[in-house]
DNA sequence: GTAAATATAGACAGGTTCGTCTAGAATTGC
DNA sequence: GCAATTCTAGACGAACCTGTCTATATTTAC
């Protein structure tokens, strides 16, 4: 037997939420519409609403797996032993990377908030994204400017985002990186 | 014939823009339908589709009015005989007297981005508006820092934006405007 | 082996949306 | 005064959406 993982066969949930994934990323979350993910999954409509009771939970599930999906991606080009300073410029370059690469769509987070303001299980899973993000950065910063340093580079890495989508160009993106790195090189200087 | 200034009668087009306005930016553009708009505008559906010919037309108009909108309250804030770092801190501290006002709701540009990501003439009237941003911000850095801290402040500016739109409350806007005052500051004396 | 869980295909109801159209009334320009 | 423009009220078509349902089949658990 070869040590190749047995993959195992996608489950009809898994594929519902790979295809919402990436349907509600790529085209928005109001633009796509139930019948046109169960086709692309190949998911009968029944087997959709065995798993989730609504749309609403459909896309609150999607955002929890994007959560963890971003901390993974974000947490895997994180070199620990690193400066802070670098650290934190390396989240926005990796950002920079993606929309270079043509595969950013804008922050699957805010794109929310704002496709779906009435949907109280989406909001909770913003919130909790947030937290996450919070703690993430607070842990690039490690100590570093301590708590308003870590507000500061969350709100500069929210308008990376958001120009970044605004913009489609990384131009932005790489030049706050580095107006970010040495920002941050500087408190840490300051502090030492 | 007293001074006062004699209201012209408001024309359907001028109600539908006010109604549509209000109605997009408080609830959003998609959850918003014409007969909604035409209800409370009290203005009938032919004449709606006299001066406009399609919804996309309304929102590409009530983007355009907003973005005017936009520049005539910021310069009604904006103190031309202050140093360049206070100007542009007001700029932030304007964002977050707005947020405590509660009449926040995210920038619009941004959401109809968003929300509306296959309208041409939509994203027509966000670049035009982007354009305005990037003039206005270097109008108040009146030199200091060249064309990069342009780019950063407007990066910072979004930033700003979205985390109130997220967050709900105006503490980190405050904060950030206090950090961009300082930048800014620091780099007039640097140039100095 | 049997029962429960999970799956399929797709019709269907009830709602919403945008945009068109009719038929006529008020307003405006000159 | 008369014609062109702007307006009203609302029915209507066609397309779309979510969620329910039936009726049957496959898989899993024990």
């Amino acid at each position: 037997m070869p040590t190749t993982t047995t993959q195992a066969p996608l489950t009809s949930r898994t594929k519902l939420l790979n295809t919402a994934a990436e349907l509600f990323y790529s085209h928005g979350i109001n633009a796509t519409g139930i019948d046109t993910i169960i086709a692309q999954a190949g998911v009968a409509k029944g087997s959709m609403y065995h798993h989730f009771p609504s749309k609403e939970a459909l896309i609150a599930a999607y955002l929890h797996e994007e959560a963890d999906a971003w901390l993974e991606r974000v947490r895997a080009v994180d070199d620990t032993s690193a400066a802070p300073a670098d650290r934190v410029a390396q989240l926005f370059s990796a950002l920079a990377d993606q929309v270079d690469a043509g595969k950013f769509h804008g922050c699957p987070f805010t794109n929310a908030a704002i496709e779906c303001p009435d949907m109280p299980d989406v909001q909770a899973a913003i919130v909790r994204y947030r937290r996450v993000l919070h703690l993430h950065i607070a842990d690039l910063l490690s100590g570093v400017g301590g708590e308003p340093l870590v507000a500061n580079v969350t709100v500069i890495y929210d308008g990376a985002l958001t120009s970044a989508k605004l913009t489609g160009v990384a131009g932005g993106v790489r030049e706050i990186a580095e107006f970010v790195r040495r920002l941050v090189s500087s408190q840490a200087q300051a502090q030492a």
